[in-house]
DNA sequence: TATGAATGAGGATTCATTCAT
DNA sequence: TATGAATGAATCCTCATTCAT
């Protein structure tokens, strides 16, 4: 769909993630959207499809901010396997700290059926391959030992959501981070000695 | 609430767990609720205040079941902490396998505002303190090591979780025990040497 | 589908009836219609899938009304064709003048598109076969005189509708009746003697 | 209204008498309309003041040309009262058969209050005066025998519009006059002998 | 107690119309 | 003049909830 604004239609986004998440989807009506994002209702409609391709809209986006910037840090700069792992993890504890909401959202599969559904677990695969690129390549290092990298991959996103889901903690992304790269690496990194 | 038919009630939960996490809460509709659960709409405010009043007694009954196998199970047969979280983690999986749609939905922070919310809190609260209690217990006795075993104790449940909702993975329960195991283990149990 | 109340199905098709012969389709508001139903506007979703529906229901109601009437009419009497004709004229016009708003609507081929198009077209085919049913009958007993009873059969109902039309006319149900009878005999019934 | 491109307004009234006579009012979007003329949808508002203006003004149109085209055959050449006839049926006929779409829309009382209604009423009325003068002129000379002209010049445009309605007859234009002319004339021309 | 017909507040959606360009 | 993006009033329709039976 060719837009007519793209910078309206960004900023409508914006507001109705922020909205999307505070509440649930049937709670959040569109001329509170509409007002939010200083537009008429009917402006809402010129950007999108309805109510489901709004919501849908906002997941998409979310997830490829998320994706185009842990791409750009780990392309960025060379590192070793442990540490684009370590980058990964404070990115992605970063950008669910900065939009709790939208992360909190994109845990699950959403169930509005459109068309482009393939496009959007294309998406949710090129995450995971992401991850799961730099666990391979720190196995194929030697600095990795794991026999599940696809399961692994899962994990990453799933812990920082476990910790996220509990607001009142007030842990800093830093002990989070940290909690979470502890975790992981006690299972990714090969110790002198086998245990269990 | 005396309710009279206890059976009919747990029949109501039971489907409406199924629909709850199947679709989000506005798409499960109390007359779709009621024709599968084989009583009238008028039946299910017999047995429920509202809604919102069912969509959490289905959270709190899951819930009640979990801790309940897990508290029969964890006391039962004396057991070193490490075993006691073997079990745990087995026993969750088993439950999530067992019902997958409940235990999916116990995923999500309450969004309904009703008056005994805490209530429903205390029992993720309770899933938690269990878990922790292991773990807090095997620090004590030098089996495990653990900085933060509240942050732990929160991974565990997710862990399950997140192999959970790809199903096209076709795990066995057993794989998936043993991989998480695997995962908790290694971030718990101390090795001769210490790394990081 | 099975209907709770007949009659209250009947009397929302009465007073919608009256309210979309009146206007427009786009100026009956549903809410007018439940209004004046004496009902809930929720109510209306019980007996009619929608708005559209409830039209096509009017439609076709009044459809089967009028050919039961002159069905009836026309079996009732061992008549002539000649009479036969004058009744179902008569009797058309009578409906006509009874129901004016409806016999209008009934003009136009319906433009919702629904499932049972096959059903409507059977009744509007319906009426034409009984109007040529009895030219037919005209023809084979030497009473009439017709090369294309199919197309005569056509013209009956839209000679009532074209006096209908305007109604500042004022012309009594008989002068109408009148009218057409001597226009439709004049050339159905075979002369070298001079009739009525 | 001073209009600067008449073609331009030709061609919208051509496009909305297709529009308007193929779906009812309220389903004929303006949207529509301006794309299947070419337009800007902002530029039908140069050229009609309105939705319910556009509307009147292709039946207004609609009646401009089909009257223009009558009252030219029927002056041209000096005739008998019933080769008038002949021509006006065949002339409707060919003008119905040329505009389907816009005759058929022509049929309906007009429903929008707008002020200029009774100017539009009035090209109705001039239609039928134009039939009955004819008819009276016939009556005049003795050649026609009428107690109700004004009713028989009603008749006439429905009869058409009786035939066209059903299209799966296909038959000609030739067919279709010659059998209205054959009902009109039986009514009109008197007989002890035989006519057409 | 169990029911489901009736309800109407609430919200998504449409589309004629405007106006800045 | 011509445009079409933006608008919001207008209205259809949904569905949780009630209550007479």
């Amino acid at each position: 769909m060719q837009v007519l604004d793209p910078l309206k239609r960004l900023k409508i986004l914006d507001v109705a993630a922020a909205l999307f998440a505070a509440q649930p989807f049937h709670k959040v009506l569109l001329s509170d959207v509409a007002e939010a994002a200083g537009v008429g209702k009917g402006t809402l409609y010129v950007y999108f499809k309805n109510k489901d391709d709004l919501y849908l809209s906002v997941l998409y986006n979310g997830f490829c901010q998320l994706i185009d910037q842990l791409q750009q840090k780990v392309d960025q700069n060379q590192q070793s396997p442990l540490e684009n792992l370590q980058t990964v993890v404070r990115e992605i504890v970063r950008f669910a700290c900065q939009n709790p909401y939208l992360y909190e959202l994109m845990r699950s599969v959403p169930w509005c059926q459109v068309t482009d559904n393939a496009l959007w677990n294309g998406k949710r695969t090129e995450l995971r391959a992401l991850i799961e690129a730099i666990i391979c390549r720190g196995v194929a290092l030697g600095e990795f030992e794991d026999p599940h990298p696809e399961l692994t991959a899962r994990f990453i996103p799933h812990l920082v959501r476990s910790v996220m889901m509990d607001r009142e903690l007030s842990s800093t992304p830093e002990t989070i981070s940290a909690h979470i790269l502890r975790f992981a690496c006690a299972a990714l990194v090969p110790k002198p000695l086998d245990r269990m």
